[in-house]
DNA sequence: ATGCTCTACCCAATCGTTTGCGCCAATCGT
DNA sequence: ACGATTGGCGCAAACGATTGGGTAGAGCAT
């Protein structure tokens, strides 16, 4: 019962029992070690009793500012509001309240600047470390001088400048889709290759290109196409791709949202999904199996980068040596890959 | 420059310049009624000046600790991964930060028990408030009796126990669905009604069957299916509403996941989208327009109803009298919902 | 009786801020 | 010239917890 006179503290708790508060704090609170010596088995026992009677909870303020441990963890992303974003968040939340920590998460949308005062935001609270899920390849926003000293781990997206990272093996991932796209026959293809920033969508671009490279088949220039990671981002690339005289007969869309506004495309130019053009994405979102014409795509397992992200970053504040954790996709083939339009080749 | 032996507090600034750590601290922080009175404006230049060289950032557990005020708030909702949600979320965040507030998000999955759990996880972070993005009809979770005394409103969604919440009118925006289905001749109509806990689901349903029972088309129980709030649970009910015998013309699904479900199970059925069926969602995701068939949907003000969630909620915690706000949404008609297929009824 | 070791506690400093109050000197009013 | 202001600060007590040191008494051996 709270409300008694109150929030109820560790003195409160104390004086009701004739003890110190170091008493019931080290009963409360202590390591085991410190708890047996700490009191009698007896008086541990009122203590215990009376603290969840009153309902204490330890103010985390307080405990902060004498430990210098927060248990609060930054967490930095584009946007949430992208699903593929949402579902690692969802991994490190579950992990995080496992552990005891609470998160501080962020939209950053990608624009340096507000990752620069987002970081020097969740550093003002004092987190105890960070979780960047919106890197990009330079590592320009990372070398901001007041991160140092705070331990930070990558997610989803790493960078040229060796942090350590949780990600998806994207470039196996694009190698996967190259693979299935040369297996039906296709050699005129192009990627929607997100923006030039993001890792996921380099990666997934060159382990695609690579294969197609090594199948004797490079893909030239203009069949790869920078764009927003969003449905009109697609939408547009898609277009610029369709409309030019030699016409890809399948893309690769290095995220589903891409691949959906590929699909408008498709459709506004009269273009059957599966039969005229072969289309994949990646992240394999919920939406894949359920689109009219079920879109092929590459799943990668998200909410797991986000508790692996978490653990790993709780190593780094331990001090303990780390490395950075690659994650295998796989390939879900749909009807939006449609059938072979010649012999496979490799 | 930080690191020149630990953080910089008050107490560094003020010794380097032989004042007080409390004239620091006027000057610094005080309500500008106090920083004239604190120092000398040669003083309060000095002090000023130095504490942005030396990147001085008040800890915030001190603050909060003596002041008891924390600046945070504890944000709930069912899942962050749907779109709706993570985009009032962005609005939520956006007006937070304007207003010098951190937030805890953290994601309830619609689970009473979890829902209790995590409110005493950011009551015991000690948070000034909480915006309640999940909250069921009934209220339940909210009686909790750790809640009272902390401030809170709901978002998004309403209970029936009258607590200060922004919201969409969701109820309009069935009539507005209902208004379009019947003026396209459609006499035979369902509901994907969503959780019937929820009254985003509940009052979209109500606000379109009143309009139809108004029209003198009363729907029939079984036209009004529950289900997930999501694709699959989208897809089930569509399907067990479109193999029944009495077929229905138009579905309005009250929400755009929901509604790409149907989509899925129209197709499985062989059924043309805006020919043999028609079909509404609600709140025109951006995924909505890109659908091979786009889909008509009702507009909400996501992000809007984020920002005055928390505005609200500031209010709240000011101790002034406060009242539920409801956000205007339309209807956005596309393909889907196709041409008339009879004379327009009223 | 003396010295030792436990057991079961208590003491007090500390983390970094905020804030009511007090104090000294200079200025002002008369 | 003398008391009353007021400008410009300093003092010290909080806020609630943690933690390295006591210390008093009991029990034991010498």
């Amino acid at each position: 019962m709270a409300g008694d006179g109150g929030p109820v503290t560790l003195r409160g708790i104390a004086e009701q029992l004739g003890l110190h508060v170091s008493t019931v704090s080290r009963v409360l609170n202590g390591s085991s070690g410190e708890q047996g010596r700490a009191a009698s088995g007896e008086t541990a026992r009122r203590i215990r009793e009376l603290a969840d009677e009153l309902g204490y909870r330890p103010n985390p303020h307080a405990t902060s500012l004498r430990t210098r441990r927060s248990n609060l963890v930054g967490v930095l992303f584009p946007r949430l509001s992208e699903i593929v974003v949402a579902t690692i968040y969802e991994g490190v939340e579950e992990e995080a309240t496992l552990r005891g920590l609470s998160t501080f998460v962020t939209n950053t949308h990608d624009d340096p600047t507000t990752q620069r005062e987002r970081i020097g935001m969740v550093l003002g609270r004092r987190v105890d470390g960070l979780i960047i899920g919106d890197a990009h390849l330079d590592g320009a926003a990372l070398a901001a001088p007041a991160l140092d000293g705070t331990p930070f781990v990558l997610v989803n997206r790493r960078t040229d400048t060796g942090h350590p990272a949780v990600t998806c093996d994207d470039h196996l991932g694009g190698r996967l889709v190259a693979e299935h796209f040369l297996a039906l026959g296709h050699r005129q293809v192009a990627v929607i290759a997100g923006e030039p920033f993001a890792s996921t969508g380099t990666d997934r671009t060159t382990g695609f290109t690579d294969r197609y490279r090594e199948a004797g088949l490079p893909l030239s220039a203009h069949s790869v196409r920078h764009c927003r990671f969003d449905t009109a981002g697609g939408h547009r690339a898609a277009v610029e791709l369709l409309s030019g005289s030699d016409r890809p007969t399948a893309i690769f869309a290095v995220n589903d949202l891409a691949a959906i506004g590929t699909i408008g495309a498709a459709r506004d130019l009269g273009l059957r999904l599966g039969e005229d053009l072969a289309l994949a994405g990646f992240n394999d979102t919920p939406l894949a199996a359920e689109l009219p014409v079920p879109l092929t795509s590459v799943h990668s397992p998200m909410a797991e980068q986000g508790r692996r992200a978490v653990r790993l970053l709780l190593r780094r504040i331990a001090g303990e040596p780390i490395a950075s954790e690659v994650l295998r996709p796989d390939l879900v083939v749909r009807a939006s890959t449609g059938t072979p339009i010649g012999p496979g080749l490799r």
